[in-house]
DNA sequence: TGTTAATTGTTATAATATAACATTGTGTAA
DNA sequence: TTACACAATGTTATATTATAACAATTAACA
């Protein structure tokens, strides 16, 4: 079989509601929300986040247990993510800084641990809160 | 009232397990492994948790819900943490390096937030992993 | 010693995630 | 076109992780 090109049906409903939110969403929110679309059960949610993970098109965020659309195209595989986490409104955004992922896939352990993968997560204020 | 200096009872027994222990460990299998000492409820094992996290003498590894005490001198409140996490044996280090460590903390976002803190994770096969 | 905040103890429950198993769909090659 | 393999689905039950709410106790210190 050749590598999936097509989402399947609760994988294309799961990543369109994600998209259409645009921001960190949990799996019982996204369950919630796409009820009227024939999804069910957890099972199906997570079983469709996991999959978006893998190829690429969401991220989850670690420390929220969310799950946000990938808006790099650049990370195309989940593999080196950056996000900026506001700790007073929540706001999340994806750091997309060639820089940094140059620095950090190029990072290189002393205990000599081969890496394929890495998420960073910056805590703080946005602007927004930083003034208030 | 000073900072605290001392810790209390339950959390001096958390904390002396997860040293103990010496790798990443579960809430729940810390509340396994002390309720011979007398801690006898999930939420008092969180709440230590909460604040050895608070204190910088362990850190969360949030991509695996686990805890692991600090081995570093160098991130005392817990507000710059990064890991090696070897996807095949689970194998958790902290990693100590003085320039990534420089680095992050004067990594400057595009959307002029200001951090406090961030968390890295990188995934990887560790050395005995990758040879099998 | 009285006051305040931190900590504890306890029960219940919320929130997040996976196991197990039967069934259906889909791409590919015989 | 049929048979195979694998991906995806549907479903029920359950495991795992974490917090709410409230009463009682302890510790620091003005």
């Amino acid at each position: 079989m050749l590598k999936q090109e097509t989402l399947s049906k609760n994988q294309q409903i799961v990543l369109d509601y994600i998209e259409k939110v645009n921001e960190p969403i949990k799996a019982y929110s996204i369950l919630h929300n796409v009820q009227k679309k024939g999804i069910k059960a957890p099972l199906q949610v997570y079983r469709a986040l996991d999959k978006l993970v893998e190829i690429g098109k969401i991220h989850k965020i670690e420390s929220r247990n969310a799950f946000v659309a990938c808006k790099n195209s650049n990370c195309q595989i989940s593999k080196a993510t950056a996000f900026s986490i506001c700790e007073s409104c929540e706001e999340v955004s994806e750091i997309s800084d060639s820089k940094l992922s140059k620095y950090l896939k190029n990072f290189q352990d002393k205990a000599g641990m081969k890496f394929n993968k890495y998420n960073l997560e910056f805590f703080g204020l946005c602007k927004k809160c930083s003034i208030k």
